[in-house]
Order: structure tokens, then C-alpha cells, then sequence
DNA sequence: GTGAAAGCGCTAACAC
DNA sequence: GTGTTAGCGCTTTCAC
């Protein structure tokens, strides 16, 4: 079973092109043929080689997808939201998990490029994107999502707003009588990490807070920086007193908190609490945390439907037109008591 | 940029096997020229074109993946074991979401079939195994995890021993008092929902305790159902009390400790509760839930090397030869507060 | 309405 | 050590 076009031609006594007719429902195909070759397609059980067919057409059908930690319920949410859209219309999905690392990115950039995916999607973790090139110079539409690249020219991206994002949050912990306010940030070299300390410290300047760089820390996104940062403020607390904090990713919260517990102290009575992607939709952390949430699902949704849109144009014209759009959605404060006044 | 081994070839005015000899590091090239085609491929940044090469070679170097939800840590930290292993040998992994529908599952088949991977990781969800013909009778190993199929050729599969897992389970609530237990269980027309039930039931008679179908609910891994059962289970308390719960899966897990804190009652006092597949390195929830784990990671490698090993036979035989294994991991119970004596 | 044939980009057997 | 050639399975143009 499942065997070629040439085998179920030969066994028909047809031509390999009526066979191909049939299974692509192209018509002028006579009836009476169409429904013979129905039958032995149906009898040899065929399903087409879409490798020959992408070989032929100069498309895949396939698209990347390129994540620092596919175990991040943000990641994992945008990948189903992008499925739902793309699985429809028969496009499948080559997944690569960076683990953060852009060596990693880099290599996983070629092998993309080497499957010939029909467009990418790219939550970048590196500084350094030359091997983008090969994208951009064969016309493959590349949608950044999470992280966006500091480049020359424009791209796609759909993030959300993560100044609005921080002074959010800062606001609402100002509004809860917290002043003086640590954040445990990104990288500040990534937009994610740049940004969301931006508008921390946008936040601050707005209630005439000064900033106080002490109460600055630099994680890398996992856990063990968030719990790490969080030791380091909570053991120069003398020095740099602080009784809120803001943090800006799921993990670095989980581990932030870790700290705070070991430390004997309370949330959110010692230290009101604002964490970053935190999906506890059943409540079973105590005390419930407040976060800033992505629409994870729409993320995902409109990436797909850009690319979409990006495949069209390209079919169209013959490459990616339009002009890049940066869609920016607007991230949502969950309050729950983790940052309640005392 | 990119081009084809054609380009760089009449580029440099020699053959197009000369450009694929070097391209793929074969001996019988002179020096001189393997420099020469070198650089033109350095200079055009020349990436190998894989549809081609799959179409010619007969394998894609891409194996598939299709589970139930991306969003569950089981399944994303089986990813990042296959993929560990597997980027490393060049494999890509296409991914699927079947989302618990077995009509979404068997049209994946049989989109991942058109693909042509290599081989196939599944975690079925579906009763109906008839289009994994395709993939048999076309000698494309296929790796089960998590659920396994009942069929009547012997296949691959890397699981744990569910049975174990409950009598694990039970057992730990036994020894902490409490005899009237109750199990939040999967469909047992599947393997994971059938064994964990069956190890339940075995662990209460081997303790004297009465099986009471009472104390048995049904739910489908979501979370909801593990609301609802509880829920269930909680109103009909005073005909059939409980002390203790068994819960399979993480998502009803959380669901069923909803319902029980909705209601007023508290974990481990009221209830204990031994949860399934729950990760909370960083102690987040309160109390901590004891649970019966699975050595993810472990799981997804083994997958990899045994599709690795499958792959080499049958590039050495011509088919997938070799006995058949289900390789049988031991669970790992974690205790924590949620199941300790009052 | 149907078939013959070219060709997508590559590999590999064979010839020189 | 290098080139020529056939062909992987398919789509599509062009004849008829």
C-alpha cells in the first residue's frame, strides 16, 4: 500500500498525469476514469509523497518554529494557539528547542532553512542574527514572537506591550503602598529584558520614585537566577530596603519566591509579590500570585494568520511584500494576594 | 545566496558531483578543488536543499511526534529529551497536537505519513488503530509512550509500570491511615486509565480493603473532569465516605484540589490526596502534593536511542527488525504534605 | 479528456 | 579525481 503515482498509473493502464489529476481534484478527468482511479487509490490505500510534491512546487507546507523552552506554559500556549490555525489548512509544524542558548538558535536556524520550512517563527535568545540572512535574502517571512531582534530593517513580530506591562505592574504595587519596588529583569541586550526594566523604571520616575540600580537585578529567565537574585536582595535588605518586587518571568517568579520562603519571609506582608506569565488557573499556590499574563492564544493565532497572509502575498507576487507590521497586544494584570496591602 | 549545487558548479566550471562530494565530505576530491568549491560555498552561503536530498535518499531525516497536549509537562519534557538527543544527529521533529481527539490524532497520522518522517513517537488517545497500517506495513518504526495500544503485533513503547505507580500510591495512603480511598482514573479503555485502575484495586486487596465502585470516577485527563469528579465524589460523601484520593493525571489533579478546597474541606486532613505527573521543584503550592512522578527526561532519550537503533536496522536489513520492546521505567513517588496522617 | 515529457535539487553508479 | 547520467515522486505544460 501507499505506493506512487507510476504504480496505481500502471495498474490502471492510465497516465501517471490523469492519476495526479484525480488525487489533486483538478477536472477534465472523465467520470467514469476519476472514479477508477478513485478506487485503486482507495485499494492501495495512497497517500502522496510530500516530498516529491514540495521538491516540485518549491514549498513545504511546513513551518518553524524556534523557542528557548518549550516546558514554558507561555511557549507551549502560543504553539497550540499556532496549530489550531495552520493544522487546518494542512501545514505541519517542525519544532526546535533552543534551551536558550544561541548556539543552539544558530544551528537550529540552518536546519530550518535546510528543511526548506515555508516561513519561521522565532523567539530569539541571541544578540547576534546574522543567520537570519539566509531568511530574509530568500524571501522566507520570518515572525518574531516574545524576543525581537534590534535589525536594520523591518520584521514581523507580535509581542505584547512590556513597558505598559512593567508600569502596570509597578503601578499596582505602588497603589498598594509599596515604594520601594526591586525587579529581577532579563538580559537588557533582548527587547523582553530592555523594555520591561524600561518601563519599570518609567513607572517609578511617573510617582517620583528614584531609581535605586541596587534594587536592579539581571536574570537569565530560569529559575535558579530568579532564586538567585532574589537571595542577593533579600541579603543586602539592610543596605537596600525593598518591600515589593516585580518579576519578569515565569520561572525567575517561582524561584524568587522559593528565596523569599527560605528566608522566613512573608508574602505578601514582607515582600508584596508581582510575577511574569504565571498560569495557576485551578489557584493552588498560596498565596495566589499576581502576574502580568500574555494572551498566550491569540499570540498564536494572529502569528499564524500573518504567516498566512505573508504566504499569500508571496504566492502573489513572487516575494514577501507589505509592510512588516509589529503587532503589540496588551498584556493583562491578574491580581490576585501576593501583592495585597498588608 | 543559497543556490544549488547546479549554480555553484557552473560557477566554478566543474561538475555537480564534485560540488555534492565536497558538499558531503567525500574522499576522492582533490585538494585544490574541494578548496576552490569551498569557498564558493562559503561565498553563496550554499545550504543543502533536504526535500531534494530526502526525495533521492528515501528518508527525511525528520522523525514525528503526536501526543495529547504540549501544555502538559510530561509531554513537553519528553520533547526536550527526544530532541536533546536527536538534534545533535541532525533529525528534526515535526509536532502534532492531537488535543485529546482521536479524529485529530488519526488525521496527524496521517499528515506526518505524507510527510514521510522517519519514524513516529505517539501518544494515543484514539481506541482505533487502524491507520497505523500505514506506518507498519511501510516499516516506519513507531515508538509509543504514555497509552498503549491493543493490538495484535507486538511494538515499541517506553512507559512506566502503571500499576506500580498506583500501588505505589495507594499503598503510601494506607500507611498513613487511611483505608476509604477514592481514584480519579482515566478511560479504562486505555492503558494508562485501565493499569493505574487495575494497580488501585490490586493494592486494596492485597490490603483487605473492599473495592468500592463508589469511590471510582472517569475523567479525561483534563482538568475539568477532575473538578467534576471530585465535586462528585464530595456530595455523595455521606453514602460512600473517603478519606484518602488517588488522582492520575496532573491537570485533574488540579482540578479535583479546586473542588475540594471549594467545598471547604482541607488537604491532608480532610483528604489526602496523592496527585500524578506533578512538578512543583520550587514548592509553590500549598501544601505540598505528594505525587507520583515519571522520569520524563529519561523517557524521551530512551525514546530517541531506540528510534536510533530501529533506524539502523533498518538501514542495514532493509526493515525494521529486532524483538520488539516495551521498556518499563520505574515511577517515582514524592511525598509531600498533601498525604501525611492528620 | 488524456498522455508524454521535462524538471524540481540532489545522490550515486558508472565511465573515463 | 572528475564528469555524465539516471532517477527519486511529483506537477505541469504542451500536444493530441
Amino acid at each position: 500500500m501507499a505506493r506512487t503515482l507510476k504504480d496505481i498509473a500502471s495498474e490502471l493502464n492510465v497516465s501517471v498525469s490523469t492519476v495526479s489529476r484525480v488525487v489533486n481534484n483538478c477536472d477534465n478527468v472523465h467520470p467514469k476514469t476519476r472514479k477508477r482511479v478513485l478506487g485503486a487509490l482507495k485499494k492501495y490505500n495512497y497517500i502522496p509523497n510530500q516530498v516529491a510534491r514540495s521538491l516540485k512546487k518549491n514549498y513545504t507546507e511546513t513551518i518553524g518554529i524556534i523557542i528557548p523552552d518549550i516546558s514554558e506554559t507561555f511557549f507551549a500556549q502560543i504553539i497550540k494557539g499556532i496549530d489550531e490555525v495552520l493544522s487546518n489548512r494542512n501545514y505541519s509544524i517542525i519544532l526546535m528547542d533552543s534551551n536558550e542558548s544561541p548556539e543552539k538558535e544558530e544551528h537550529y536556524l540552518k536546519l530550518m532553512f535546510q528543511n526548506r520550512v515555508d516561513s519561521l517563527v522565532l523567539a530569539t535568545v541571541s544578540k547576534e542574527h546574522s543567520a537570519l540572512n539566509m531568511y530574509i535574502s530568500n524571501n522566507i517571512p520570518v515572525v518574531f514572537i516574545d524576543n525581537i531582534p534590534n535589525l536594520d530593517y523591518d520584521i514581523d513580530c507580535v509581542i505584547i506591550n512590556n513597558q505598559k506591562a512593567s508600569i502596570m505592574a509597578v503601578n499596582h504595587l505602588i497603589g498598594n503602598g509599596r515604594k520601594d519596588i526591586a525587579i529581577i529583569t532579563g538580559n537588557p541586550l533582548e527587547t523582553t529584558g530592555y523594555e520591561r526594566l524600561e518601563g519599570y523604571k518609567r513607572a517609578l520616575r511617573q510617582n517620583n520614585i528614584p531609581v535605586n540600580s541596587n534594587l536592579i537585578k539581571y536574570g537569565n529567565y530560569k529559575e535558579d537566577t530568579g532564586y538567585s537574585c532574589m537571595k542577593e536582595l533579600i541579603e543586602h535588605r539592610a543596605e537596600n530596603p525593598f518591600n515589593g518586587v516585580y518579576i519578569i518571568s515565569e520561572k525567575m517568579t517561582y524561584g524568587a519566591i522559593k528565596a523569599i520562603r527560605e528566608h522566613g519571609l512573608t508574602i505578601p506582608e514582607d515582600i508584596a509579590l508581582v510575577g511574569f506569565d504565571i498560569h495557576d488557573k485551578s489557584g493552588l499556590i498560596t498565596p495566589g500570585i499576581t502576574s502580568i499574563c500574555q494572551p498566550e492564544n491569540d499570540i498564536g493565532k494572529i502569528v499564524a494568520e500573518l504567516i498566512i497572509k505573508r504566504l499569500k502575498e508571496k504566492a502573489k507576487s513572487g516575494k514577501v511584500s507589505g509592510i512588516r507590521q509589529r503587532i503589540i497586544l496588551d498584556p493583562i494584570l491578574e491580581v490576585k494576594v501576593s501583592s495585597q496591602p498588608e
